[in-house]
DNA sequence: TTCATTTATTATCATAGATCAATGGAAGGA
DNA sequence: TCCTTCCATTGATCTATGATAATAAATGAA
């Protein structure tokens, strides 16, 4: 259960195994179904998550009804709306299992207890949110200068095995796409080949 | 000259005079003049600056020539490609100065000393860097459900005073759309008042 | 002030991707 | 197994935005 965990926890830096006790008793173990919702919009986000097994979608709803993915996050990956969390503002986001999942998950106040006896988790999460905002500014920059097909190929190659387990409309709604224009791109790919 | 940099320091976390004085030490002050760069792209990024006076862009340009602006950054903002400041691989990114600039750098080594120095500064910039990644996810989903126009207009909302002091082909860059399209929706929203 | 350069506007035409609609498959529940 | 629902594909349009080009306006240097 928490061997990734650990695992994921020591490649930035370094904690005692008596600190890693500390950390294990604030964590909750949870299940979520598939279909399941960790977060949805309107509530206030409680919790953030590390993902021992499963996957799981955030996404928002526009005012035409339309879902916006904006992230997927896998084994070993994190997940909240961190504004929602850090403010407990109403979130505008949904956290969604796509598979049954297992995680781990810490409350505002045991975090906040964590940084307290563990200042250098603070670095940790830095890091954490700093690849966070990589990505996504590669991705904002990359949806103004490349065209669909482009973002598809690029996505296939970064992440061939989210895209092996999620449905091809969330691969458009992630790229930002209709389901339509994902078809005819994919059609397009196998005729090139 | 410091009076900002101390305020906006102390907005999220306190510090004692004593230590804004080790802060005051590793900070190196620069002018910039109009239209000279901070980072040039395949230049490795050593400074992360703050702006004490002036505006500057951080933009790249993809296989077409084409510029894409990430960001702007006024008095009070920080600038850096994060990234590249922490990797020391080259970056993709160029930093230019739109006005007269006064800034103040930290190398990458002076700012591991100050976060040995000053743990709750490792706070700090987490904080900083999530606000950035909340702004940045906000604008990625915007880029999706809205369109050119209502992009436009949620922007000069939000920073009328940065739209002010910015040419409309580097606003255009920034939405992710041509400076022509740019202009005809400004006409139909005159027509439209 | 004048000239050169940069920036903004406007018009026309081209196109990637959206929308609407119909069909065929796949998957999950009874 | 059948049936329902969800998902993917394909075709026919439509539309927002891009590309190109010409001009006008603004800015800055001499």
């Amino acid at each position: 259960m928490f061997d990734l965990f650990h695992k994921k926890l020591t490649e930035n830096i370094s904690i005692t195994e008596e600190q890693f006790e500390l950390i294990k008793t604030l964590f909750v173990k949870k299940k979520l179904a598939k279909q399941q919702f960790l977060l949805q919009e309107g509530d206030i986000c409680r919790y953030t998550a590390f993902v021992v097994k499963g996957m799981l979608r955030t996404y928002s709803v526009d005012e035409k009804g339309v879902e916006h993915i904006l992230q997927f996050a896998q084994e070993g990956g994190w997940l909240a709306d961190l504004y929602s969390f850090f403010t407990n503002e109403p979130s505008h986001f949904n956290i969604e299992a796509l598979e049954d999942c297992q995680l781990l998950l810490i409350t505002r106040s045991s975090w906040d207890l964590l940084l307290e006896k563990i200042p250098a988790l603070e670095r940790f999460f830095r890091i954490l949110v700093q690849n966070n905002l990589v990505a996504t500014q590669r991705r904002l920059i990359g949806s103004f200068s490349e065209s669909a097909e482009e973002q598809y190929v690029k996505l296939i190659k970064m992440y061939p095995d989210c895209v092996q387990r999620v449905p091809q409309y969330m691969i458009a709604s992630y790229l930002g796409i209709t389901r339509e224009t994902l078809s005819r791109i994919r059609s397009q790919l196998s005729v090139k080949k």
